[in-house]
DNA sequence: TACAATAATCCGGTTTTTCGGATATAGCAA
DNA sequence: TTGCTATATCCGAAAAACCGGATTATTGTA
């Protein structure tokens, strides 16, 4: 029981919910985060790391550079939570909106 | 998204979510969560409030009595939510025992 | 009407969460 | 080595959530 109040915790932030709906398509590196989302370099990190510690995202290191993204062994409860989140979040206003804008910054390949 | 993010707050709460996990099976009232939960009546009140303003749960007033149930009419999002906290919550120590006591009381009418 | 019982709301204080600038760490390049 | 970049972590302050006793509102009953 107490993983699963961490889990909702988790979850429980707009911004979180942002990000984990910028990983529905696969991973995403830090910078795009940060940009999409105009948020401040710790900020971005912080709302990861709390992402990643409640088993919902994992990290692949590149050099300098930390791709994100949904994580692939997680909890089953966690895996039917992202299930739902996946056809939800996509279909709300912003976060159409933040898909949209990774869109474009793909095709622009800001950043690799 | 605004919502979606309150939704998870209502559920980011572990006495929130052992309250739904007493409401699984039907509705209940406010004095048998107050009882097998060990709450204090302002407290049981306030969190029942919160998921009531969530979409989760519906009240049915009975004279002085509040019976609380989970939503019949309630969003897409927050029913498939339930039906996997349906799957769940049961499932842990704390859901379990909870449901147990409950169980129990319900022989004895503490309660009707 | 007066009183008892149930539950919602109020109030203040405490705890938890969040924020972003500053600092620390790690990798890459000159 | 030195410097630059990307990211994680630290720190103090602000915001939000939580708690439970006290109060209020509503209903049922004598």
């Amino acid at each position: 029981m107490k993983n699963t109040t961490a889990l909702f915790k988790a979850l429980a932030h707009q911004t979180r919910l942002r990000i984990l709906c910028l990983l529905l398509d696969g991973e995403v590196c830090v910078c795009q985060i940060m940009a999409i989302l105009s948020l401040p370099q710790s900020t971005a990190s912080r709302h990861l790391a709390i992402l990643k510690n409640a088993g919902l995202v994992e990290d692949r290191r590149d050099g300098t550079w930390a791709h994100y993204s949904l994580a692939r062994n997680c909890s089953p409860l966690a895996g039917q939570l992202l299930e739902v989140l996946g056809e939800h979040l996509p279909h709300t206003n912003i976060g159409a909106e933040d898909c949209q804008k990774l869109s474009e910054a793909l095709q622009k390949k800001d950043c690799a």
